[in-house]
DNA sequence: CTAGGTGCTCTAGTCACTAGAGGTTCAAGA
DNA sequence: TCTTGAACCTCTAGTGACTAGAGCACCTAG
């Protein structure tokens, strides 16, 4: 049986963190010792760590609440799992796309500032100026 | 003069928006009319399509209140707008970078489901199995 | 037996909004 | 001039996923 300390090392949630899955339900309320201090057994550690590494995947947590939930039934339910892992594979892309075009655009902007001429700021002046962007980014 | 809608529809900023930007001192209280309702003149039509280019580029409201301290300041600090871009272009450039990461690992994951043998679902095992994984990402 | 490290609950704060309730004002048509 | 309905007002509370702090209780090693 592990304290919360010792489950937060071993799996790298931070302790408020823990007792915050347990406020929302995502992991069962831990049963406790006699000073009502929450005590955890392998099952439960090796429930945080699936949390853990999906919250590292980017998974947010309603969507591993679904996947524990299928967790839980095993079998025919692997569609859904992938279903759900599709997703987030496209969330993460569009995401990718997203930033890369901001990165266009901040790239262009502080190469202003190299090339300045004095007098009003050209950085502040894109900044402010979308038609002076070179493709779609908002 | 422009009523808070009129405002919002030039500038793509949702009202509610307008109004928690004013109430946290982004922008300045706008002007009332006699009936108590915010009426905006050209230069802040300006100031608010400035801030939602910036935020657009993925710049936080802090960064945004330092880039309109300066801007009001105008000349050499130029230079320190310069800084802020560059860091948020750092900040975009390590988020692309973290972003990849997870896309590589959920494409391996999710074709598992493909060579599905049955049984135990091999996504539900990869989601929850870091040592499965090909490289870093959390 | 004591000290300090760990645990407990509860409240409030973060960021950048968003939603809703319940009331007031404005502008256009009859 | 009156009426209607859209737009406006303030205020409170909620979102996601925590984080921080106060003020206690408990546990364990020396």
């Amino acid at each position: 049986m592990f304290s919360i300390g010792a489950l937060s090392k071993a799996t790298g949630v931070k302790v408020p963190t823990i007792r915050y899955y347990e406020e929302i339900g995502l992991i069962d309320p831990a049963t406790r010792n006699a000073g009502n201090q929450r005590r955890y057994d392998q099952a439960g550690l090796e429930r945080l760590g699936f949390i853990k590494h999906a919250r590292d995947l980017g998974f947010g947590l309603e969507e591993i609440k679904e996947l524990m939930g299928l967790n839980g039934e095993l079998g025919q339910d692997c569609h859904a799992a992938d279903q759900i892992a599709k997703a987030q594979l496209e969330k993460v892309r569009s995401r990718i796309l997203r930033l890369q075009q901001l990165e266009t655009e901040l790239e262009r902007i502080t190469h202003l500032c190299e090339g300045g001429t004095g007098g009003t700021c050209q950085v502040l002046t894109a900044l402010g100026d979308h038609s002076q962007c070179l493709g779609e980014h908002g």
